[in-house]
DNA sequence: CCTCATTTTTAGATCAGTCTAATAATACTC
DNA sequence: GAGTATTATTAGACTGATCTAAAAATGAGG
């Protein structure tokens, strides 16, 4: 059962919010300054200096003034669990509850800080301990383990064949628009050809159609596998179970609320 | 300010709790006193009269110094709806994700202030529009109404048949040994002797097995449902519809948001 | 190496929700 | 109906998270 928790001392969810954005911040190879934090989290660069310092004095990351933040082994841990229970949560949305993958995001944000431990084990036995979420996102294990990827972006990728493998941003509009063109993890398609001075990439979906074209910005937070152009293999989808799959029932029919 | 729209503006889940409270004591016929909602809060005294004077403000309530609070349209409106959500989530911790009926209280008192009402009515529609939570306290519908129940409480009842209706006690403790003991929802029983003086009272579980001895204080947490004495009648379980005719639900069909 | 724009920190306030201690209103008993 | 016990309110303070405005540090260009 709690197999979870290593004890660790409970912090409010405004915490878990800063160390889940420092770990982001992170993750993308750049410095936890005091504005970039800021930005991510909507709130004053003087709001994030109070609490860098207050985090720094609870061990959960070192900072440096004037300089910025970076997470100690313990807030790394903190924060990676909160990733854990974010995907899970939004795998769990997806596949049980019929959410579309532009909403599950907006719910996992409230979820992660509410549910409990029991919960989120629960959860992962049902969708049978799935990898990924429906945006592609590897899930950290249990014991706080992430398997590494290498990421590349579509902004950066030659022509060629590819798959996606996961979509970084959880803009809902964004996504409702991916979602409606084709692309999502495990679409295949081909990059026909990157237009210069940061213009617009033209994709052409594997399962036919029209073709795609696509804004450099928004190939930033398409992350792809190049494929090894043998036409009919398989691709990695999120996991075993088929991606819009349903675990319990609740169709995407009904109307909500 | 503006009539009364239907969207409820969103209050905080500290809010939440205090009408919650408010309408708990309502229910059982007392005077939602200052002391009395502390009480049920855990909180100081001082703490409900400041907030009973904001939510009169707020038009959530009628309060009346050194009398007590009562429940405004509105603030009823609010707090069946949290009502609902907590035996909502509750039945579905113990349907889908397996939690005993000890368990689901401390996790939808969390829950039901951070999901949204899409979560709600996936959940609602995934359990097939549950009529009872599993302690079998009837769950509001969705446009807030609540079916009525003559409750017969076992520490007012003469020997008898019964079977269990509802336990309006969240202890875990508690519950894990009635529980034990095989006193559920729709559990029948015969109430073979009641002590005088406080005395316990004696119970003999239909399904054989040990009497039962319970504490006058534990039955006062327990209803009933007296049996027309016929034997091999079919009692009324905490699932499904079939209870007492909820008033039909609101249309499947068209948009709930 | 000096100046200026940018970034960051400090200072002082606010808001929600809570507390304790002191005071005031009500209710109960004789 | 007076005195006491109970209950409720006021007063003042604290904590966590936030803000704005002002001051200070950093670093880039000349």
């Amino acid at each position: 059962m709690a197999a979870e928790s290593q004890k660790t001392a409970a912090v409010s969810s405004t915490v878990e919010d800063y160390l889940k954005v420092v770990l982001k911040i992170e993750d993308m190879k750049q410095r936890a300054s005091t504005s970039r934090v800021a930005r991510h989290l909507d709130v004053a660069d003087a709001t994030v200096t109070d609490m860098l310092r207050k985090l720094k004095k609870a061990g959960l990351l070192e900072y440096k003034p004037y300089y910025g933040a970076a997470l100690t082994r313990k807030g790394r841990q903190m924060a990676v669990r909160i990733l854990r229970r974010h995907r899970l949560l939004e795998m769990f949305l997806h596949q049980v509850l019929g959410y579309g993958w532009e909403q599950v995001h907006q719910e996992a944000e409230r979820l992660e800080h509410a549910v409990s431990d029991l919960f989120i084990s629960r959860i992962d036995a049902l969708l049978d301990f799935p990898a990924q979420d429906p945006h592609g996102e590897i899930i950290p294990d249990a014991r706080g383990f992430r398997q590494v990827e290498d990421d590349l972006c579509l902004a950066e990728a030659e022509p060629g064949s590819y798959s996606v493998r996961k979509v970084t941003n959880s803009d809902p509009e964004f996504l409702a628009y991916l979602d409606k063109v084709g692309l999502r993890p495990a679409t295949r398609f081909s990059l026909q050809e990157k237009s210069p001075f940061q213009g617009p990439l033209k994709l052409l979906p594997e399962s036919g159609g029209e073709p795609v074209y696509l804004g450099l910005e928004a190939s930033r937070s398409i992350f792809v596998l190049p494929l090894k152009d043998r036409p009919r293999a398989s691709a990695p989808l999120p996991k075993g179970r088929a991606s819009r799959g349903t675990v319990g029932r609740a169709g995407r029919g009904a109307g909500e609320e």
